[in-house]
RNA sequence: UGGGCUAUGGCCAAGUGGUUAAGGCAUCGGACUUUGACUCCGAGAUCGGUAGUUCAAAUCUACCUAGCCCAGCCA
């Protein structure tokens, strides 16, 4: 799918035609604390698919700043998330890379007279710094000399001061109207081992300062980021001015992309994979793209239900239907269609021989037979659909089997209920029906319509399997009450189901259509002892 | 009168002064169907409000209203 127009894009097409850019770079900033979810590949396919259409490039960038956050874990589960897109980045970049750059463009803030060493602690700078109406007071350490400020903020450097005892601070406007403008802190005292630098620094730099400093470094041309941002722009244009980069890039925001039914803050996330509500941050129930990779969706499923959502200034929330009609859309046609019957109830086909197993030939997929045929199996026993199966036909738009009636097994033969067998506790044990041989599938009987079409695989020769059907993670969304509280009981239900033979070599991650049933994919920890499919969707249905 | 941003059908979203205001999702009709799937037809908005500018405005101006963001030594 092609990115439709948007704004950004207009943006860039009046950068490259008026000269103003002669190439397009993005970048991609993650900050490494946290798994990716689907609100996040809105950024990457945005920053990536914009730079691929005008023949551009897109970093990726680890936006290592603050030690305390991150981690080196979230670095490879990052990457292998924007890999598994399919994205190359030009370069992979932390920016702890330009530690040694920072600094040095803080000194020249400092000799510039437009830095200043604060022994303000936390508490007293948000004293002085006023408030959303009321301008903010000037720091008394304001106006040191450009010698004090340079020997303290070196000495900061250098570990002689304590965490919180001393900040670096822009000299803008306490009295600005904008927060962002409030002589905001630009290094910070961290004395934590940093993933990525050791111990070489206990000194690091704010995200404001950081951020632009670094498009600059890489020539980077049109910044990507989302509303919030929007009042930092003017702070990002001062560094990007003061310190007096070669390269001046420019800050564009969109809007964040939320789903119904979907929660993606990382605090939300942690706490369920902390306490043990999910499985993993790749359980698939989670709307990280681990978790989304796993549940089966595919990766353009994915791009092309963010390209589909289009791109503007509003933070919007779109159906969840809109992200699982991507993924009907992409692999209706790819992949193989095959029986499964989910939740069993045993028929007995009375007028069948005891021993006798049909094999009939059937097309993986009608409409796109390059995915060939395989054989599958009738005979006496058979299972169908627990659901496909009320004793009496409850309304006339009834499609499936009853007491009395006779339906059509999808590709074999008419057969028709005479008995029901129920358990002790009034559910159905077994069927007995009675098959008609003349209406085997392809012979062109058409004497008589069954009252429907349904599915079944036969007993004998059919692979049980675990079936795992998954609703979303909660069902209050009410963000008031505790977690525990709005969890949905029944997010995670599993069947011993049974599958037609044809797939007993399935791979992790092969994706089938399970007839009438939705697209599935066999899970990472399926194998030939224990078969375990995770439903990706159900099927579109206009009944219910 | 703190500052900033936004406002197109149920949800997204094209549209940048001049055809009957694209498209997707959802919904509702109907056709087809050995998946109540797919596919195919068909149905729906005058563009937050008001007042202006103009031969002509969703597109320009003013005012109003509503929503979102900002007071981390987080990003």
């Amino acid at each position: 799918m092609e990115i439709t127009s948007n704004f950004i894009k207009t943006i860039m097409e009046e950068d490259l035609n008026s000269g103003k850019v002669d190439t397009i770079i993005t970048r991609f900033p993650p900050e490494p604390n946290a798994y990716l979810h689907i609100g996040h590949a809105r950024a990457i396919i945005t920053n990536f698919e914009l730079a691929k259409h005008f023949g551009g490039k897109t970093n990726l960038r680890f936006d290592d700043t603050n030690p305390v956050k991150e981690d080196s874990s979230f670095v490879e589960a990052i990457k292998k998330d924007i890999e598994w897109l399919g994205y190359t980045p030009a370069k992979v970049l932390f920016g702890s890379d330009y530690f040694e750059d920072t600094y040095e463009l803080a000194v020249k803030l400092v000799k510039k007279g437009l830095a200043y060493v604060c022994d303000l602690n936390a508490e007293e700078m948000k004293e002085y710094r006023g408030t959303l109406t009321t301008p903010g007071k000037e720091s008394p350490y304001r106006n040191r000399s450009i010698e004090d400020n340079l020997r303290l903020f070196g000495e900061m450097k250098n570990g002689k001061y304590k965490d919180g005892k001393k900040t670096l601070r822009a000299k803008i406007d306490m009295s600005s109207p904008n927060m962002n403008m409030r002589d905001p802190v630009i290094y910070r005292i961290i004395h934590i081992e940093h993933h990525n630098t050791g111990n070489k620094w206990c000194i690091y730099p704010m995200y404001d300062f950081a951020h632009p400093l670094q498009d600059a470094f890489e020539g980077v041309t049109h910044s990507l980021c989302s509303l919030e941002y929007d009042d930092h722009r003017v702070l990002y244009d001062w560094f990007v001015e003061k310190c007096e980069m070669e390269h001046v890039p420019h800050q564009y925001e969109f809007g964040r992309l939320n789903i119904t039914n979907t929660i993606m803050s990382k605090r939300y996330l942690k706490q369920l994979v902390d306490e043990n509500m999910v499985r993993g941050y790749d359980d698939p129930r989670m709307p990280t793209l681990a978790g989304l990779r796993r549940r089966g969706y595919t990766k353009d499923s994915i791009i092309n239900f963010v390209l589909s959502t289009g791109l503007s200034r509003i933070n919007s929330t779109v159906s969840n239907e809109m992200l699982e009609t991507s993924l009907r859309n992409d692999i209706n046609h790819k992949v193989k269609r095959v029986n499964a019957v989910i939740d069993p109830i045993k028929v007995i086909v009375t007028n069948y021989p005891e021993d006798k197993i049909e094999w009939i030939e059937v097309e993986y997929n009608n409409d796109n037979e390059t995915l060939g045929k395989r054989n599958i199996a009738f005979g006496r026993n058979l299972y169908i659909e627990r659901e496909d199966f009320l004793e009496e036909k409850p309304n006339k738009k009834w499609k499936r089997l009853s007491l009395g009636l006779e339906v059509r097994l999808m590709h074999a033969y008419f057969i028709k209920c005479n008995d029901v067998i129920y358990n002790e506790d009034g559910s159905v044990k077994e069927l007995h029906c009675t098959y008609d041989e003349l209406t085997k599938s392809g012979s062109g009987f058409d004497e008589r319509k069954p009252n429907g079409n349904i599915h079944f695989v036969e007993a004998t020769t059919a692979i049980p399997a675990k079936i795992n059907l998954f609703e979303p993670l909660l069902m209050d969304s009410d963000a008031k009450k505790d977690l525990f509280s709005r969890l949905n009981p029944n997010s995670w239900q599993t069947f011993n189901g049974f599958v037609e033979p044809s797939l007993k070599d399935t791979k992790s991650l092969e994706r089938f259509q399970f007839i009438r049933k939705g697209y599935f994919s066999t899970d990472y920890d399926s194998n030939k002892g224990n078969y375990i499919f995770n439903r990706i969707v159900e099927l579109k249905s206009s009944f219910n």
